[in-house]
DNA sequence: CATGAATGAGGATTCATTCAT
DNA sequence: CATGAATGAATCCTCATTCAT
């Protein structure tokens, strides 16, 4: 049993290995400009080995951006399931949005690029891509619910609670992309962090019942 | 000298066929997926004849996105120049970007992953993506202007101009991208008028100097 | 339009070098041994190239079978048309056979092997393994047609027309394939011609009226 | 020495499990369309394992071609050892025939495509196909011995007993491949069993001296 | 101006086979 | 005896791009 146990681990060792590998390729270079024999080399195995893991090129990249979603979804839920208060629980929702940014640049991009956007035809066939949705559903519906109970305890105003978590996830979204894309045409400094709160405040003071100003 | 004229006027609307064609191709495949025989194809030209008007692929791809960017700037110079008070001013940068949203829909996408983001190392040296920097560049300060005047003015709260405009600029970039991924995972119904107008709505509100509140 | 008659008899000509030098490996090598860097190596050719004039390897390879395919059957086409003595006509048949199995060793063994018998599935869909068929069947259908006359003109006896000529054409097939194999096995003589013309001359005592013996 | 029996008849077992597991696979889809996993995964075994009993894919196939081969020849030496009419032996070795076709399907196939045709350089050297040939040649001397024994009887004519007993074989191959083609082409039914039986009248009419001609 | 023909340079993927355990 | 894991070596095919005509 120990054995089993210790052969499961290196597997998931390898797996992790290939996808960091493949996760810091892709970011750097682009899918398309990456190739298997890169990462391969990379990990020091095999391009055939990867195989092994991963049925194809796109499976490896496609479980990357899952894993980025389910790290994202992870946070979510549990601020959820805290017993926050709502303004807390809001944020907290934008500082795991923040996080995962930083722990995976490449997801936005991908999601919005690569995922959403470029293959509309095959996306509702492959699992994989189903997967992806859910998961970009779930979250979505969490942050709503958030913002729904804060309707109910009379903290925010009501209001299109859809379009609401679609400004804050999408202008979110672009921010983090925007940053990124500065970083290029500027200069190196980064933005994010300001920006982001900056936005957020902006946000929540919107949607907030202004007791004060009554 | 009115055949010259006639010459360029016939290169000029090839030019635009091949645009149009290709424009319409990576629209609906994408950069990668879209060869240069599927454009011959479409304009009826044979794939060599396209390299008369675009030295290569990635010329052509960033022409387009360059015209779109411009049809922006030109839009954002006229609102800079008119005589409209800076809150309506604002309000046709928002309609501004919300027209080059339609008439490109890829643009922002673009805009944020191949060539802001793919690749980094060549991005300097290519004069056509200098260009579209430039443009890009351009097309803020004027933005940054109208707010700073609407600061001056005593309209908006004095801010850090950048990340507010950032956050403008970023923030509905992503509201966009966001729409146009929604269409493909929950439904074909186009929210990006309504939360582009709310998201704006909260930004105003967010900048401006609450005299009432006072 | 000399030069378009030119440009067009340089592409048929391309095209039977491919197909010359495409047919020697194949019948040298097999064709899962032969790969298309052979084939383009031979003709001097990029791969690339080939690939201009034959979608695929197998097109490549079924476009050589058809080719010697319809070779038979113009044989067999103008025997059947031709004013000569059923008997006569009996015997081109055969000599139509042999010549064909010179001319195109591989034929028949492509025929029952490859493409006949390995893969039953694809087979009707693709539209040159129809034609493959359509061929097979109209060769025999005009040989049929030959034996029917004589039974009609009292050559030959009644008899179950279709069994006999798949003896003819089956049988004939198994002598060509058997003369080539032994002569890997056994030695370099060339048993073909005797074997084929003995096992004529009995087919031909077996389905002929003996009118001595009445 | 119980348990060494026990295991080589395990050992045994095994082999032919992998022998008849292959032996489908390579019928439907042929030798180079199946892959070991792909036999591996039918005899619920792993690739690896399979190389324990067999040093090689083609090992492996050939052996399958060497146990069909053994069953005819098992056949005819019992017809040839038999104290059976030369004429009764003669039909025992058609019916043997027939009855290997049904056996082993492929193996004419086999026999004319990839062993006796596709491979003449490396054909030699490898000792499986050897004795590959060998028993090819065995079957077909007992084959001609028969005929042989019969002219001595004055049974049948003096002839060239090689060439027709090329004659008797190729043909029947033939027949047999071209039987299982027509499969495909034209419809469902298997005519072997009458074109078999008429071919062999015709032949031995052929072959026969003709007594009642005198 | 237009193009047919040609190609170099990959790139993803497959598979028979090996070997440490 | 059995195998999971690893891989080297291939191979088909694609596509942006060039150039003689």
């Amino acid at each position: 049993m120990g054995i089993q146990e210790r052969k499961a681990r290196e597997k998931e060792a390898r797996r992790r290995q290939i996808q960091e590998a493949s996760r810091a390729l892709f970011e750097d270079k682009g899918f398309n400009a990456t190739t298997m024999s890169d990462i391969a080399k990379k990990v020091e195995l095999s391009p055939a080995t990867i195989y092994l893991y991963y049925e194809s090129k796109e499976e490896l990249f496609l479980s990357l951006n899952i894993d980025s979603l389910q790290f994202l979804l992870d946070q979510i839920l549990k601020i959820h399931s805290s017993n926050k208060s709502i303004e807390e629980k809001m944020l907290s929702v934008k500082e795991a949005m923040y996080k995962t940014a930083q722990f995976d640049p490449m997801i936005l991009r991908n999601l919005f690029h690569g995922l959403y956007l470029e293959k509309p035809t095959t996306a509702l066939s492959d699992p994989l891509l189903q997967k992806l949705d859910q998961l970009t559903v779930k979250t979505m519906t969490l942050v709503i619910n958030i913002y729904e109970e804060g309707v109910l305890q009379g903290i925010f105003k009501e209001g299109p609670s859809k379009v609401l978590m679609d400004i804050l996830w999408g202008g979110f979204a672009g921010l983090i992309l925007w940053s990124e894309a500065k970083k290029r045409i500027n200069d190196k400094v980064d933005y994010l962090k300001s920006s982001l709160d900056l936005a957020f405040e902006l946000f929540m003071k919107g949607i907030k019942k202004q007791k004060d100003s009554v």
